[in-house]
DNA sequence: AGCAGATTTTGAATCGATCCAATGAAAACA
DNA sequence: TGTTTTCATTGGATCGATTCAAAATCTGCT
């Protein structure tokens, strides 16, 4: 008495329309996946079976248990997935990714969580053949996750620390060098940094015993750049303040609060990224501050906002769709030895920099 | 004489430290999914098999089969993966499905490809729960291949015509109705339309029959809420130049290029998307026309762009976000019937918008 | 020691396909 | 007609795990 086509709807298996058309299983799946090597007339019974029980053709999990390869990759952030979506590095990052996708056909996917537990789960279950690892949060946790896999994955914005896992960078501490440079050669001697995060969830001024215990790598050789220039010209880098923000807008606006309150504030902001630079330029207008002419800032990324801000920002160009490409690369063809790839960073002057007042 | 740890790494099977570890391979799988129901000394015992032999941790590709569940939901187009992270109004829909998914713990796959055949596979053996489908270019095809799938999937941007297909969009008559409306109360009587595709790869000026074959119905029913608010006004719409663009910049500056060239340019532009008033606006400003006492340019969208342009754009804002959000929620509690949900949009009325000359 | 009950462990079945060596049938040739 | 080739089909093995009913072991108690 119950429904006529409905029931319980156990999915069709392709066994059963090999059952249903009077073949063996190896031949119904020939029909779909080499459809060439088997007689027209069996072909056609075959798949008026499968129309007839409504079969969406051979499901992929079993497909992949037996081929071994997924054909997509994992792009892993302990950031939320709107990362992606969101951050103008990331964004840049994922079009360089997207494109070596796009011509190897591979697919991508986003491999997030909120909390920790999630993403360990969420890393060990992920189907992928391998994982670009972004390192910006989390980034030694995430690494460690992705080794574990087992799988071909490669650290993006190399904390350079390991040289056991693949990685793709710029030299930090020479582009950090050139920023610090192209300012003290304007002739700025009074100087703040705004900073990406040493290690996580902290922010505010930070002290040289943090930055010994940073845990990001990249934060601490962007900063090792600096200091080095700064100090080069004769500059006390102990009085130089670094603040730490999370790079995002709170955080940066509280630093700049920070640095500016004191008696003698900055003619030059170091920003470690252009997120912060970006923020900075925006409150500074807020403050009624002048940029350049009363306070340069130089940010570090190159990202596409960067030069159409107001002013355009001075920053250290990465090439960071260049190395979303290599990345992939360096995934799909993940033999010989891990490579460790090093990209040449630029400074790129725009209207952010100036001469200091006088 | 060959390598002493080396050899040809077939990979470390679950049953492989199980043997190695004097257990059966249930045993050895509760190991890692259920520990606590096993002898702590047994417990101990494979894992250091494990640890010792190099084992990854159970292979996803395997618990996939049995399980299920990839817990991972697809998003598909048919443009190139960069569309995701490049295109404004891709981009708000992501983070509401980003958040979606991030609340759920679910992961996102990116599902498109170069060509046609490629699409039909990448979809064909995407891993994914259910898909999200984004009907910009290529829409009829994305949805047909979607629901070969015979997954729970639901269409973005709702090309209404076939109720049998999940899908979540705004009422586009209405919202393209309130953005004319806006128009002709100002007393606009000169109009020109900057269409989105009407069906695939063509551009150009759009006949009256081809608007009646258009593949896309959003386009269709955006222009029928256009013409039938500017008839309502005594308009002669057959005279209105309907100019059918890519959504980018080249056709986009075409179809300006265009419209302009006649004796009586328009004094008021609608355009279908932000994306092309955007490039409108550019466009106008470089050939010298002030925006909007030359012309006014209504968008359609509402992405955040569209708020800091010069000026700031008059559009018809959608709930990009929170489509976005009830898409994943419409997948991932796929029971009962089709759902199909249309949201409102809103006039958002800005500085590119005005009275026309005299 | 004997037995009920609780706790662990086992091993076969299952998930849904692909692959391949063997078999069968038909065509080609002597 | 017998033998070789060619082409199509079969069915068992495999991919790497999980699940669960049944068997084995351990506890506690009389």
């Amino acid at each position: 008495m119950s429904s006529l086509t409905a029931g319980n709807r156990r999915p069709v298996r392709l066994a059963d329309i090999a059952k249903a058309a009077g073949v063996s299983h190896g031949t119904a799946s020939n029909v779909f996946s080499r459809p060439e090597i088997v007689r027209e007339e069996v072909r056609d019974r075959v798949r008026a079976a499968a129309e007839a029980m409504g079969y969406a053709g051979p499901d992929p999990k079993g497909r992949l248990l037996r081929a071994g390869k997924v054909n997509a990759i994992g792009v892993a952030t302990a950031e939320p997935l709107s990362y992606f979506f969101d951050d103008p590095f990331a964004r840049v990052m994922m079009a360089g990714i997207s494109q070596a996708c796009d011509a190897t056909g591979a697919g991508i996917s986003l491999v997030s969580a909120a909390n920790n537990e999630q993403l360990a789960w969420n890393i060990q279950s992920a189907l992928v053949d391998g994982f670009i690892v972004f390192c910006i949060e989390g980034g030694s946790r995430l690494v460690e996750l992705a080794r574990e896999r087992k799988l071909p994955f490669v650290a993006l914005d190399l904390d350079s620390e390991d040289g056991s896992v693949a990685a793709i960078g710029v030299d930090n501490i020479a582009g950090a060098g050139l920023a610090a440079r192209h300012l003290t050669d304007l002739g700025h001697r009074r100087f703040a940094v705004l900073a990406l995060p040493f290690a996580d969830d902290r922010t505010g001024l930070v002290l040289p015993e943090q930055v010994r215990a940073a845990t990001y790598a990249g934060t601490r050789d962007r900063l090792t750049g600096y200091l080095r220039e700064l100090a080069r010209v004769g500059i006390d880098t102990s009085k130089v303040p670094v603040y730490e923000t999370a790079n995002d807008v709170a955080s940066t606006k509280a630093g700049l609060e920070t640095v500016f309150a004191s008696d003698t504030p900055p003619t030059a902001i170091l920003a470690m990224s252009d997120r912060i630079a970006l923020v900075a330029l925006e409150w500074l207008s807020a403050r009624g501050l002048r940029v350049p002419d009363d306070v340069s800032v130089v940010g570090f990324d190159g990202v596409p906002e960067a030069a159409v801000s107001e002013p355009p920002l001075t920053t250290i160009a990465q090439p960071i769709a260049e190395m979303g490409r290599l990345a992939v690369r360096a995934i799909l063809e993940s033999d010989g030895p891990v490579s460790r790839h090093q990209l040449p960073v630029e400074l790129i002057v725009r209207g952010s920099s100036g001469p200091p007042r006088g």
